[in-house]
DNA sequence: CATGAATGAGTGTTCATTCAT
DNA sequence: AATGAATGAACACTCATTCAT
């Protein structure tokens, strides 16, 4: 229709995503300065050149590949835990869940692993990082955790460590499943990976044993 | 004594080692790729050419950051498990703890981030780690849950998935110091964070509440 | 009228005198090698593409710049030197102030500094330009100053050197206000210069002195 | 001896001048953007790489050319001027006469015609070149001119426009030979040329006709 | 053993040129 | 005729590796 009829437009519109995307895959299996544009380029389909229509080096790329990978995070989680009225567990259970479901199995799945590894080369966008995405979903966290605290549903614990104690198998999934898990190395298929951690941490967290 | 006899000597005996250190910390910090040989023999105190005399290649480099990184700390481990006589939980919590001791606490701890981050660069060297290093810690975690499903002291969960659900905020704690942590972005006291992780799995795993 | 009726006919032959002018500016500021040709499309107002409408590549565009600047200053000076029924010294007074006029003053005064500047890159543009405009122009010196000598009027010198150093302080200014004077480094205003240029030259050459 | 005896020592202290040098004939001929750093080298005999021993970029190589080549600039002339004894006439074409000897029929000779091709490219270098070397240049010129206008030697005229006036020649000759000149298009033998200089300009200068 | 000057293959980046629209 | 997205050859610059000293 429209679409057909300026296929160069449209190509125009979506090749900044073509590119990010198909530069999140390198960078994520090879890392930043061991990724080649070239094969950037090659993998998106067009040439060496073209890249440069849309990002001035290959620095301003990998920023917008971790940019385009947080616009969508930040969408998912808050609204949940504003309007939720079940129990806490289920409520933990529920955003750990959906943050899977938005971001473990989409193609963003990549960015926190490539992240942590570059963080050491990219200090500032690791701060923006930080303020955008890992402050947020810090807090996120937090007050599910307050939540049950309040209503004693949780058993005493320290908030702080506990919020990143918690988190830390989800996000490890991830980063497994982009480096030793793409080498032959052992992984696991996540809903069983998920129910067992969070079948470990609400019995953790729970006054009282479930059933 | 015979050290000081042969200062000379004992300086050639320790290059190798002083230049894995020197590697390893820029490894971890930069990547494989974004590390300047350079860079390495500065931060050893010797010259470029220096390097080669004691490694063929870059590759040869890393090799050696990773295999000497592989202490036989397992071994430690498997000992322990084998004459524990306590509590399962507290055979756990024991294994734990050893392992921040002998590999969290000291300059080894950068290795699983650095592994981890290269892994895709470096499948052979992967695998090696994987048969020599991950199979084997996950041998022995796998007894200790298993010792304590056989005594009924934990509750019946999956122990496959189980073990890397219970070892990921331990690793995740080390890839964090040596990524976001090293820009300013917020990291805990690992001392409470353990003894938060602890308290969390321990009271996840038990069948009964813990005091 | 004709010209008014066609408006869009009328820029299509303008087209190309207004690329030349445009590159021309940016040959004598930036040479044939740092100019882009987004630059002078920018400059002349239409897209990259367009220039190839008009000229099939960059160095023909550079040639084109080079002869649409050989006008034919040079056949107005012969007819002066034919027909001029004054002194000698009026002649050649005469001729390098209509130069000035017709070349220094206008936009064609960035010709023989760009000329100078890529010679060694086009050597044979270099030989057609000496062919038109270089030989010619000593050939008018030449008979200036013969004229001068034959009629005793001018003193004995070597005719053929005395024509390059008679025009050199006049190419000079020219090459001199494209260049460094460009850069804020100080330059004189043309009419008092090529007065007291005159004022030597003549007075150099006068057998008498003059008042 | 001393030199043979550390041959790479000598060659390390003389490489910076060897690629200048080669750096200099280059720039001259091809201008700075179309000179390739490739060649450069291997005129000078080493590899690419090896000029980034030496220099930073090739922005640095080309300041290190005309900084290198000024320097020399600055130490002929002002002392003769302030121990002449003898005629201004004489004062003036015995520094002209030194230039050439000092800069003209040396391996300087290529600066002033790179620094006027370049100095749109490269304006605070022009600015450099201007104050260390132009500035110091006039100002010679203009003592002398001065000393033969006090002493009534030479006839009134102005002093800032002579100035370059009788210095354009001198450099027109250097210009030319390195741009039309080199093309094959003629140009003069330099003492004949200066010769006819001299005899115009100081005919032109003088109150009295000389002999 | 140790050095560091030298190398050259490799990669990021630019830009003249093409061509579908 | 005019556009500007796309191309790819060319070049500046880097850095692992070598080797004469």
């Amino acid at each position: 229709m429209e679409a057909l009829a300026h296929p160069r437009q449209r190509r125009k519109e979506a090749r900044p995503a073509e590119l990010t995307a198909a530069a999140l895959e390198l960078f994520v299996e090879k890392g930043f300065a061991g990724t080649r544009l070239e094969d950037v380029a090659l993998r998106a389909g067009v040439s060496k050149g073209t890249l440069y229509l849309y990002f001035d080096s290959k620095e301003a790329l990998f920023k917008a590949v971790i940019q385009e990978g947080i616009i969508p995070v930040l969408e998912a989680g808050a609204g949940m835990v504003d309007s939720f009225t079940g129990s806490s567990a289920n409520l933990l259970r529920g955003v750990i869940l959906e943050w899977w479901k938005r971001i473990g199995a989409t193609s963003l799945a990549g960015v926190p692993k490539l992240m942590i590894s570059e963080a050491g080369n990219f200090p500032e966008l690791a701060n923006y990082y930080n303020d955008t995405v890992i402050i947020r979903g810090r807090e996120l966290l937090r007050r599910i955790l307050k939540r049950g605290l309040t209503s004693g549903e949780f058993r005493a614990i320290d908030v702080e460590t506990g919020i990143d104690v918690i988190f830390a198998p989800v996000l490890m999934m991830l980063v497994w499943r982009y480096s030793l898990g793409a080498c032959g190395c052992g992984s696991h298929d996540p809903a069983s990976y998920l129910n067992t951690h969070l079948d470990l941490v609400l019995n953790g967290l729970a006054r009282e044993r479930s059933a």
